[in-house]
DNA sequence: CTGGGGACGGGGCCC
DNA sequence: TGGGCCCCGTCCCCA
């Protein structure tokens, strides 16, 4: 499998050129031995087995190994060295292909797919993808196999690129982002790249051999993106979106603001791609002090919205592992993209596989409750883009769906592209959405409640309830339809909808372990830069937040705000008592921006702290100056109302509520 | 066992 | 689009 040039090139990478090429060639002394340990890696994958990375693929989500990538292209190795999860561009890769790419990737079989079905993928389609990822050997593959079949010629004169013209073109292109690497290794850009040799690649993970002179032609290459800088604050800049993009999330990470710089150059999608890992979460599963995930379970599987059948195959796929001989016509560089199809089919033995969001996920993100209906592809209109639409994905098996990769939520109807499926969405009107026969797509259960709890309401969420409302009664229908209209951002993993579409993202961080912005303390990360801000106070000790009946100190304002709560013996039970301060205490949300309070949250103290001094008035004053404005509201302690009418002098610390630690700014991108 | 504090996660909302 | 803040809620620890 691996031959005499791939060791010299491994050892060449590994940095053990010449003389460490014979005890490399010595440790093989046994042949199978590679082509084992890439089966055995393939089934991992299939299995979800320590795949520690999920590559994002318009609404499909793989899973697979870094090392496996990294090894495989040094495009996908900057994009994964630091992320879990990685975003193609749907325009450049679609999930058909990928899908058949890293089978290459992990077999070095490239199986063509269903050429004469016209569907997704074809040989021009994994050619311009494998260049767009720099798969440089896949790239050759193609193009031999396109020659063989006569149809190279059609593309050569885009090197390859011809369905993705936008790649390197000036202008334009919405999604027109991420050229390939290559691009910088050839200075007249991808268009301009003289076509590749004719020599086929002699491995699958050969990007071994093109990464040496791919760092030597291009200062992008310079760039490490494998080591962490110790110093935040000195981050390079690229130019080049895909790398500045899996820059940005290293330097998310560190929270240096060039990394905030690189905000917006990046295709939005990709920003999607924080991941810093996958610590496990969940109540019971803290991860303190980090690494304390699992990984899922899921491997190198899409996901969307579809009950898990019995599969036709066996829960392993062991039927390759024997003795195909490879390389049978190409040569040095060993040809290993036989022309016989070659599937990997993934199994769940159980419903675990099915979850995405690995341990702490009881019960994961059940697909229960619908049938498997996957049609055929036949709508073909417009394009929903842009606009939420009622498209979801769960862990499935490619295989066991044939090439209808993307399944309409509401009719199960199957197609092979999201385009395909977006379009057909097109034509789901509003009345059949909410007028369908009740039970008829199953029932709903999971509203995905606003706000608190989240695992009432992430845990089980029914697929088609949580991802488009319907198949419900009327009266139902009309509540699911509120909730559809005021929360139109769906989570593509779990349905869970929001009303803005980054508190959706923000969510979907958490079902994929993104966690950009890391303690440089005790490297536990967070998936917010608020959070890492507050975290930072237990380091720093510092406790802002104190309080002034008893004198404790908080870290955390909102746990001031609960102890607050107990003072006041069990917080506002009139609403409307707190609704009245709030309309009424102007001079005091006034006074309450030397607290650093905003007026709500002064509002809502103070209603607190009234309802607790009407029953003591030691409390009320002991909330000074706000218990004071409370008073005053309230028409009691009126021997205070004179020092209320002096000039309203800065807080004392204690009360610099909202001051933000600037022992802890260094932590902070902004 | 209970209450309080510490710490953290998720969602809403505004900017 | 993301950051910042707030609120709700939870878990864990400890007295």
């Amino acid at each position: 499998m691996i031959i005499k040039g791939d060791l010299e090139r491994m050892a060449e990478e590994f940095g053990h050129p010449g003389g460490t090429l014979k005890t490399m060639l010595d440790a093989m002394e046994v042949p199978s031995h590679a082509r084992h340990l890439l089966l055995q890696l393939n089934s991992q994958r299939t299995k979800g087995f320590l795949c520690d990375v999920i590559i994002v693929v318009q609404n499909a989500l793989f899973r697979a190994h870094k090392n496996i990538l990294a090894a495989s292209s040094l495009y996908l190795k900057s994009l994964v060295v630091h992320d879990n999860l990685i975003n193609l561009d749907h325009e450049m890769v679609s999930p058909g292909v990928f899908r058949v790419i890293l089978d290459y990737i992990y077999t070095g079989r490239l199986n063509e797919g269903d050429q004469g079905s016209g569907a997704e993928p074809n040989l021009g389609a994994v050619l311009a993808a494998a260049s767009y990822l720099q798969l440089l050997d896949l790239v050759a593959l193609c193009r031999k196999k396109l020659k063989r079949n006569g149809k190279y010629h059609h593309l050569r004169p885009m090197h390859g690129f011809a369905p993705y013209a936008k790649i390197g073109v000036g202008g334009g292109g919405r999604y027109r982002v991420s050229a390939p690497v290559i691009q910088s290794c050839f200075p007249g850009g991808v268009l301009n790249r003289p076509p590749q040799s004719e020599e086929l690649p002699p491995h699958p993970l050969s990007s071994l051999r093109s990464s040496a002179p791919e760092r030597d032609c291009s200062p992008l290459y310079g760039l490490d993106l494998t080591k962490k800088s110790p110093d935040s604050q000195s981050q390079p800049t690229l130019s080049h979106p895909a790398l500045s993009h899996a820059l940005l999330h290293h330097d998310e990470g560190r929270h240096s603001p060039a990394s905030r710089n690189q905000r917006g150059a990046s295709d939005p999608k990709q920003r999607l791609g924080l991941l810093r890992g996958r610590g496990g979460r969940g109540r019971g599963l803290r991860n303190r002090g980090e690494g304390a995930g699992e990984q899922g379970s899921e491997g190198g599987k899409v996901y969307r919205w579809v009950k898990p059948e019995p599969l036709p195959y066996p829960p392993e796929d062991e039927e390759e592992d024997d003795e195909e001989e490879e390389d049978e016509e190409e040569g040095a560089g060993g040809d290993r993209g036989k022309e016989t199809n070659h599937r990997h089919h993934n199994h769940h033995k159980n419903g675990e596989e099915h979850k995405l969001g690995g341990a702490g996920r009881p019960g994961g993100y059940g697909c229960e409750g619908e049938d498997e209906k996957s049609g055929s592809a036949s709508e073909e209109t417009g394009s929903s883009e842009g606009r939420p639409s009622p498209i979801f994905h769960m862990p499935y098996e490619p295989e066991s769906f044939g090439d209808n990769l993307y399944v309409c939520i509401p009719c199960d109807k199957g197609f092979p592209s999201s385009e395909q499926l977006n379009a057909h969405v097109e034509t789901h009107t509003e009345e059949e959405l909410y007028g369908h026969p009740a039970g008829e797509l199953g029932s709903s259960n999971g509203h995905g409640g606003a706000g608190g709890g989240s695992n009432a309401t992430n845990v089980n969420p029914p697929a088609n309830s949580l991802s488009a409302p319907l198949g419900l009664g009327a009266g139902r229908g009309l509540h699911e339809k509120s909730h559809w209209l005021t929360r139109p951002y769906p989570c593509s993993i779990c349905g869970k909808k929001f009303t803005q579409r980054g508190t959706m993202t923000r969510h979907m961080r958490s079902h994929l372990g993104l966690k950009p912005f890391a303690c440089d303390a005790c490297g536990m990360r967070f998936t917010r830069q608020y959070r890492l801000t507050e975290h930072m106070r237990i380091h720093s000790g510092e406790k802002p937040y104190e309080c002034q009946v008893c004198g404790g100190k908080f870290a955390q304002q909102r746990n001031l705000i609960s102890h607050m709560k107990m003072h006041s013996g069990g917080g506002v039970a009139d609403g409307k008592l707190k609704m009245d301060f709030a309309d009424s205490i102007y001079p005091l949300g006034k006074y309450a921006e030397h607290l650093g309070l905003k007026h709500e949250k002064a509002s809502a103290l103070l209603a607190q702290a009234s309802q607790h001094l009407l029953a003591d008035a030691k409390a009320m004053e002991s909330l000074y100056p706000l218990s004071k404005l409370a008073a005053e509201h309230l028409g009691i302690i009126h021997d205070k109302m004179d020092a209320l009418r002096q000039p309203l002098g800065p807080p004392p610390p204690s009360q610099q509520l909202s001051s933000e630690p600037r022992a802890i700014d260094r932590y902070s991108p902004s």
